[in-house]
DNA sequence: TTTTGCATTTGAGCTAAATCAAACAAGTGC
DNA sequence: GCACTTGTTTGATTTAGCTCAAATGCAAAA
């Protein structure tokens, strides 16, 4: 939380996140129809979060690594809907949410912290409808790729160097391609030199092309 | 807000809601880039809100009608990042945020219920990704039929009976789909004696069918 | 009434991505 | 080492939805 507070105050909210729990990769952080209690601050891990439809189609709603919020969709109903999945070893907070509310009440900086980290969901939900909705193959490979080099750079991780931590099914489902299809879209960007592909390690050679493919209009 | 509170509580909330706003059709509510301060709970009217692609794709990710709230998006950098254009003339009342924010730290029914209010957004657009990025045309369009009348059934309107408000091309960029497809399978659901189809009126004949759609696998 | 403009529908052909199928690579356990 | 599993890549073919094009229908304006 980047704001300056009293003490006292730092205190409080540290009182909240003094839980934690470990999550071993595979496994569920909460589950579909869970009942909801607490938010989970990452500190260190990454996971996925997924919906699935009755036939079982499942379709990722997206990747959360160390720093960020999750748990949120619960609130609403008092229970989980969607499901969790550690990609790898984590750790994450606990913070109740009853207390989240007991304390926001009185330290407004938070209040408007969580009010800010719910409206930044929102609004990177928007920007997976556009994906979704109104992006070609390599358009979303694109964008999933930016994003993924630009929340990892602000973690201090490199630009062009990264490892991923979900298959290429989970990258598919989130990008509403079929695996076949993400395999072809790397292939291609590895042809073009835009990308270096050994396995889940990738280097990103021309980032600049991958820019270019998220902005500019499909016939290019 | 259907929680019970003390009458001055009540006349607390009142007092944010006191402001309103007439928006003719086809008028904007807000618009990407502009400053946000204030929440907007539709009293009457229909809006949608959309997000646009540097080389103009737009992606419509809403459709709103009364008693919904709107502009969440804004919370997070202080400026709109969508657009929220009325489809048919509306009014609404204004809730300035910080004042939300203010009573919220003293009425904990109300910070409660902007919670919900945002995590029901968040869960919304799960669904809305599973769509775009999971289902096939027909299944997109019936689920969006179906979304639309139970929530206009829930507001007294009849479960079988409605007028869009949206041009096709509209609900296409919602659904992720081209405006002949939809066209297509609006004609292909009247082909099947699942729909009635007069411009912008529709009546469903087989609600059931359109259900099937929805949870069935794409095989059937 | 005719004209104009816009939204919608329908048809014909095309294409991006899906599907089907097979090969391949990298671990993991034995 | 080898079998076995799981994830990935590549090829061949199909298809759902897109593109291009034209017709139709409705409503407001003349």
């Amino acid at each position: 939380m980047p704001v300056d507070l009293s003490p006292r105050d730092l205190d409080r909210i540290d009182e909240i996140v003094g839980t934690r729990r470990k999550v071993t990769r595979g496994d569920s952080l909460y589950h579909l129809g869970g009942s909801f209690s607490s938010l989970y601050a990452i500190r260190s891990g990454f996971f996925k979060t997924s919906v699935t439809l009755e036939d079982g189609r499942e379709q990722v709603t997206g990747f959360q690594m160390a720093g960020e919020i999750m748990g949120l969709d619960g609130i609403v109903s008092d229970r989980h809907t969607c499901d969790a999945v550690a990609l790898e070893n984590a750790e994450v907070c606990v913070m109740p949410f009853n207390q989240i509310e007991e304390l926001s009440r009185e330290v407004s900086a938070l209040q408007h912290h969580v009010h800010k980290i719910m409206s930044r969901e929102i609004v990177r939900e928007h920007s997976v409808m556009m994906m979704l909705g109104s992006m070609r193959a390599e358009e979303r490979l694109a964008a999933f790729l930016l994003n993924l080099t630009q929340r990892l750079h602000a973690r201090g991780f490199s630009k062009t160097e990264l490892v991923l931590r979900m298959t290429r099914e989970e990258i598919g489902s989130y990008l509403g391609l079929k695996i076949e299809t993400v395999s072809r879209t790397f292939s291609k960007f590895v042809e073009e030199g835009i990308l270096e592909v050994k396995q889940k390690n990738l280097r990103i050679l021309k980032p600049d092309a991958l820019q270019l493919l998220v902005n500019a209009p499909a016939s290019c």
